[in-house]
RNA sequence: GGACGCGUAGCUCAACUGGCAGAGCAUUCGACUCUUAAUCGACAGGUUGUAGGUUCGAUUCCUACCGCGUCCA
């Protein structure tokens, strides 16, 4: 529990502390439990609530009409003048200063307010006045001890800036947190008034974020530099997580859709092409997989004749770790029959916007982009503003200028025709003189290369489903078209864009186009640069679906292990008649990082995976003379 | 998995080209009845992530490992 020595020593200080508050209390007539861990303190008023009910009262005003109130807190500044003194109390969020007066609580209560460390909670009662700088505190006539913080908190100005410990003490990083800490790349003087000013308008709170200096500014400079990036505080974070969740909530109660949980352990872990966690279950001995999607089952439902359903809930992919990847994930997935991916396109369009003026009453944010040649870059996206490609458009749209003409139809129709036009696409490339070519553009050409080159390669091993007898080769492109859309146009889809249109060959759930049979109804929507949602028409024909997880079992066999498994029984669901039905799936997670502003999917899940932390420092002392040993 | 960066007091950070490990906050003691990063005075707090190496001398240079971060895959 201790990180060092000094540590035990603060918390043997506290201990002495917490018993010297005992004793008061004791003298004060209370049990000695009641003194130290009481179980109750009556409050009159919520903080938040009071700033916001007494924001505009003058303090001639209080004095007329004078307010008594209770508040309870967390002591989160302790400023001591000799017989008097002031505190700043946080509760849910918000900041209160009180003013304690020997003359005032007398003697034993002022004796208790001298032992308060920052971090305890206290209670308080007495009345409202506005001191000589016009702050609203509570004149303190009770002052009744809480709870005591026996660890020391971060510095008080800075607070936690380190992220490794943010994460893994989130409880002191949700109440020390006042987000104003500026993160690094670019200049300090520039970040300090960024664009984003985050307050807590909601709770009408006293924190107030922004710079001191930002007025004095100017505004069209601070406009043209890219901004600093300030992050929002922790906890205003997850406030706006919790309004995300609501939001869509009420958007598909409203459209009669129902909420539904379905397994989180599953036999056959389906949906999604990711590896998955294995656990194991004892009684039954029998191995289960934490889900990966819950499409299947969400689609068993509709079978079963619930038109509209929805699941938000938890998936697990075991996967790589980055700033938009968490081996646990929030999915929101929903279900309509006798919709198809166009009315899905529609609606998507409308989720989004009213997610964004429920919860920031705009549809405008100001994101700085996660990756990409732009990282760090602060950019405005609109989410109410919208954009559709197919995914051949966007390879056009994106493809190098120096590669020569993109790929057509023709190109795309096999893996070997696909191979052919990604080599003379790269000898195209390898012809520009890049002599007096400026360092970003030569830049830009290798990532060219390097683009058409993945693609290349997924065509080469590209495996023949045999679905399509028309294919002389018998393979098809669709997995190196995906690849090379993906290179080539996803980092530059920073305003909210859906493409439509994907290959066959890596949507095995997906109903095809009825006049392009290597083609499917599937869009996939961009906001920031990265995928935020994935949505088609589900195939509900049991055959062609056999027909799929089968030809992604030939992938499994060559070594793909996020190629689908087969699902038998979902087959058989099938074959029991789904209607033509639009499914979509939407990260919450990455949807709340857009609505925050926030770099990192970390930054938006409360415990986000890390490794356990290191031993104690006596625990390693112990070890060591052991490995050294075992050296010998 | 690869590349780069970081790791110094409880917290936030210094320490120039390798030359006595320092400051602020917090803590402890003292002064102060309108302060707000309160102020003033004093004390205390360190095996510089771990293990090696180079050197008269390593926080600094080298190697490996651990952890974290960022990018790429």
């Amino acid at each position: 529990m201790f990180a060092s020595e000094f540590e035990e020593e603060q918390y043997k200080l506290r201990q002495d502390k917490l018993k010297r508050i005992q004793e008061l209390g004791v003298e004060a007539g209370l049990q000695p439990l009641e003194a130290t861990y009481p179980n109750s303190f009556r409050t009159t008023h919520e903080v938040p609530a009071i700033l916001r009910e007494y924001a505009e009262v003058s303090g001639d005003a209080l004095e007329a009409d004078r307010v008594d109130a209770a508040v309870a807190g967390r002591v989160m500044a302790h400023r001591r003048q000799g017989k008097a003194g002031f505190a700043v109390l946080q509760a849910n969020g918000a900041r209160l200063q009180i003013y304690v007066r020997k003359d005032d609580v007398g003697e034993r209560a002022f004796e208790l307010y001298k032992l308060l460390d920052l971090g305890d909670h206290i209670g308080v009662s007495g009345y409202l006045f506005r001191t000589r700088t016009g702050e609203l505190t509570l004149h303190v006539r009770e002052l009744i001890f809480l709870a005591k913080a026996m660890l020391a908190l971060p510095d008080k100005f800075h607070g936690l800036t380190d992220i490794e410990l943010r994460y893994r003490q989130r409880y002191v990083d949700l109440f020390m947190d006042n987000g104003e800490e500026i993160e690094a790349s670019s200049s300090s003087e520039l970040s300090s008034a960024s664009a984003l000013s985050f307050r807590s308008e909601a709770e009408g709170c006293a924190v107030q974020f922004e710079p001191a200096s930002a007025s004095e500014k100017n505004p069209e400079a601070l406009a043209a530099a890219t901004p600093g990036l300030k992050r929002m505080p922790a906890r205003e974070v997850f406030v706006k997580r919790a309004q995300v969740l609501k939001a869509l909530r009420t958007f598909f109660d409203s459209r009669g859709y129902i909420e539904v949980e379905t397994p989180m352990m599953q036999p056959v872990a389906g949906g999604a092409a990711a590896r998955p966690f294995v656990t194991h279950h004892n009684t039954m001995d029998m191995e289960l997989y934490l889900r990966i999607a819950p499409e299947l089952y969400l689609k068993r439902l509709v079978v079963g004749g619930m038109d509209r359903v929805y699941e938000i809930n938890r998936n697990f992919r075991n996967e790589g770790i980055s700033t938009q990847h968490n081996p646990e994930f929030t999915m929101l997935e929903f279900y309509q029959a006798y919709a198809n991916y166009h009315d899905l396109m529609d609606l998507t369009e409308r989720l989004v916007t009213f997610v964004a003026m429920e919860v920031n009453g705009t549809t405008l944010i100001d994101f700085p982009l996660p990756k990409g040649p732009r990282l760090g870059e602060m950019v405005q996206i609109d989410l109410g503003k919208w954009e559709r490609l197919s995914m051949k458009e966007a390879i056009v749209k994106w493809w190098p200028r120096d590669a020569g003409s993109p790929p057509s139809e023709y190109d795309y129709a096999s893996a070997v025709r696909f191979t052919f036009a990604m080599e003379s696409a790269l000898d195209t490339l390898a012809r520009v003189n890049r002599g007096d070519l400026s360092r970003e553009y030569q830049l830009s050409l290798v990532d060219a290369e390097s683009s058409l080159r993945a693609a290349l390669n997924d065509a080469d091993e590209e495996p023949g489903y045999g679905l399509e007898p028309k294919r002389t080769d018998g393979k098809s492109a669709g997995k190196a078209i995906a690849t090379l859309f993906e290179r080539l146009a996803e980092q530059h889809l920073v305003q909210p864009t859906i493409i439509y249109d994907f290959p066959l060959a890596v949507s095995p759930l997906s109903k095809a186009k009825p006049d392009e049979p290597d083609w499917v109804e599937r869009f996939e929507f961009y906001i920031g640069g990265f995928e935020v949602g994935n949505a088609f028409s589900e195939l509900n024909d049991p055959e062609d679906q056999r027909r799929r997880f089968e030809a992604q079992l030939g992938e499994r066999e060559r070594g793909d292990d996020e190629a689908h498994q087969m699902d038998a029984d979902y087959v058989r669901a099938l074959a029991y008649g789904l209607p033509p039905t639009g499914g979509e799936g939407i990260g919450i997670d990455r949807l709340t990082m857009l609505l925050t502003g926030s770099r990192s999917i970390r930054d938006v899940i409360l415990f986000p995976l890390l490794r356990p932390a290191k031993k104690p420092a006596l625990e390693k002392l112990e070890d060591a003379p052991a490995t050294e040993l075992e050296q010998l």
